[in-house]
DNA sequence: GACCGCGACTGCAACGTTGCAGAACAGTAT
DNA sequence: ATACTGTTCTGCAACGTTGCAGTCGCGGTC
């Protein structure tokens, strides 16, 4: 009922299953005629191709994973969105997937080699795979990374100039008459290379300023969650000389600080100023309103779709590629004031 | 290279294909002796069974699609997560996608027949499509609603009762003494089911209360956005007699009308308290935070996957089930106080 | 000694599609 | 009449797997 097949189309139109194959894919040349009588037996049938025969045939299946380490991270679900729109542009489907940062399944997802999986690449934001293992990995299936790492494995990389978009959020602070100035969310450890990026522009801003660091001033983060942005304030405020702003290593490490300097009576940005990274909705809407680092989701999304998209097309032999998206910076009320 | 297939273990193990297939599935009894040397084979040659071939054979695809209006938006983000990750308790994958709202897209992806999709079975949050259109769908794929219908069109739902819940968030209210309580979120039309379940709610909280329903306090929203609560906000500000409390139809129109009021040098929930919907992160973390009615998500989740698992081992003549999720008033600053 | 039952394994035939090579036919040039 | 060209259509053989229906050998039973 539910199932008709290239089969019984051919028999309707009276025409072999190749030629209605042809018809449906838009193949080899057809007769009008022809065409018209099949089109008229695919529409009373209802046929419609099934897809995992195709997918056998053709061996791709049209599906791209999205592999996240969190999806209600909302920097991961506005890039997930953007990714989704992006793949159906070129016809893809695409399989979200999370790893709640355990290595494990990111291992998983990624040593899947081009036959065991059910899609054809992978888009990875790496969490807590370490450079050395994703070397390691023997498969052939496309793999483009999302995020900047400090040696390149021979995969294709988007990301932005992490370090320069840390050096203008602390360089921004500094313009603004700030002496001292924290850093929140470093990862001094193998798998924190991001964090370590956005250090290394925090000193940079440091050394252009000619300023030195205070290295009390710089706290670590091991997540990136409201809860950890909120304890790791409290670690700065309790600090004999506490900062007069802090830069976030992203937004939700600002939002959890911005709760606490406010529940503690102190004023935002009067008394901390702050500024996040990923340009998250809730920051836009927080009060004061957040002032980040705007990384181009949209354009990250495209990169990273379209760089897969042509892999697949081609041999495989291509080097790999460093894209880089654009960023800028969002000042708003918890740096400016109103 | 990359590619070995049932026929090469079978080469090597010195057994047929079919054995091989046996061991690898554990389907039929094999003799330990030859277990042992497939086995062997599977692990020399890295083997791994092409799923694309498997699936054709087995007429399954092992992958379920959750269709989402917006997935950037917390809720759906958060009701992705547990989705995901319920349906891999269950051997499944997710395909997620969204829909923007879309009409079209979404009638797309609910009449796509069995055999015509990549995908088992459909979770589908609707946002455009009315119960009408639901129910010329002949397709005989599985399908999972979420969200309550005013009326059913014999399909499984997952849902909490919005009534009841309406009723409880603006009876907190009440109990704090609010008088002039405002309901913001209305759909009046036909694709705003369960806006207008709230709205009875809201109704049925003074019914019972002896009250009578200030009209001009329930103001609609066509979409569900912080700037949608923001714009509201305005209009209810701007009343000759404001209300001094507020029950938002979900968390983004309360963060957004918190905003509002904020910025206008009004405090919350002394001058304005506000109650949400949805039990979102950033509420949470919001200043003050946000009250709320908080739906069991994990349960929505688990209900929805285990429901359309189900259907698909079963011969899928059984009727129709309606599955009730808990919630609760989860009550913060935002009405409260500190 | 014929028969049965059982454990262990195998070959064939699909699942529904598409790649390939070629057939059938008509029209044109020689 | 023959060869050639090109358009339109077709049959066969896969893609890699699993369902089905066996086969084969062997110990035990009547």
């Amino acid at each position: 009922m539910a199932s008709s097949r290239l089969r019984d189309v051919a028999e309707r139109a009276g025409v072999s299953i190749r030629t209605v194959s042809n018809v449906v894919n838009g193949y080899a040349p057809v007769a009008d005629e022809t065409r018209r009588r099949v089109e008229e037996a695919v529409a009373a049938l209802r046929y419609q191709p099934n897809l995992l025969a195709r997918n056998l045939k053709r061996g791709r299946s049209g599906i791209l994973a999205l592999v996240v380490p969190e999806l209600d991270v909302p920097y991961f679900a506005e890039l997930a969105r953007a990714v989704i729109a992006q793949a159906r542009l070129h016809g893809y489907t695409v399989v979200v997937d999370q790893t709640d940062g355990e290595p494990e399944r990111e291992r998983e997802l990624i040593m899947a080699s081009a036959r065991g999986a059910l899609f054809d690449g992978v888009i990875l934001s790496p969490m807590s795979l370490s450079q050395g293992e994703l070397a390691e990995r023997d498969s052939r299936m496309p793999l483009v990374l999302l995020g900047e790492r400090s040696a390149t494995g021979g995969f294709d990389h988007v990301a932005i100039d992490n370090v320069t978009a840390a050096r203008e959020a602390t360089g921004h602070l500094f313009e603004l008459g700030h002496e001292r100035v924290a850093a929140m969310g470093d990862q001094p450890y193998e798998t924190g290379d991001t964090a370590q990026l956005r250090t290394a522009g925090f000193r940079l801003a440091h050394e252009q300023a000619g300023r030195a660091v205070d290295e009390s001033l710089i706290v670590g983060c091991t997540r990136f969650h409201r809860q950890d942005g909120a304890d790791a304030m409290e670690t700065l405020l309790s600090l004999p000389e506490p900062p007069t702003a802090v830069f976030c290593y992203n937004d939700l490490l600002a939002l959890g600080a911005m709760r606490v300097v406010l529940s503690r009576g102190l004023r935002v940005p009067q008394d901390v100023a702050l500024i996040g990274f990923d340009d998250i909705e809730d920051g836009r809407y927080a009060t004061p309103s957040l002032s980040t680092v705007a990384p181009a989701k949209q354009q990250i999304a495209e990169l990273a779709v379209s760089r897969l998209v042509a892999r697949l097309g081609a041999d495989g032999d291509e080097p790999p590629s460093e894209l880089w998206a654009e960023h800028r910076i969002e000042a708003r009320e918890s740096t400016l004031g109103r």
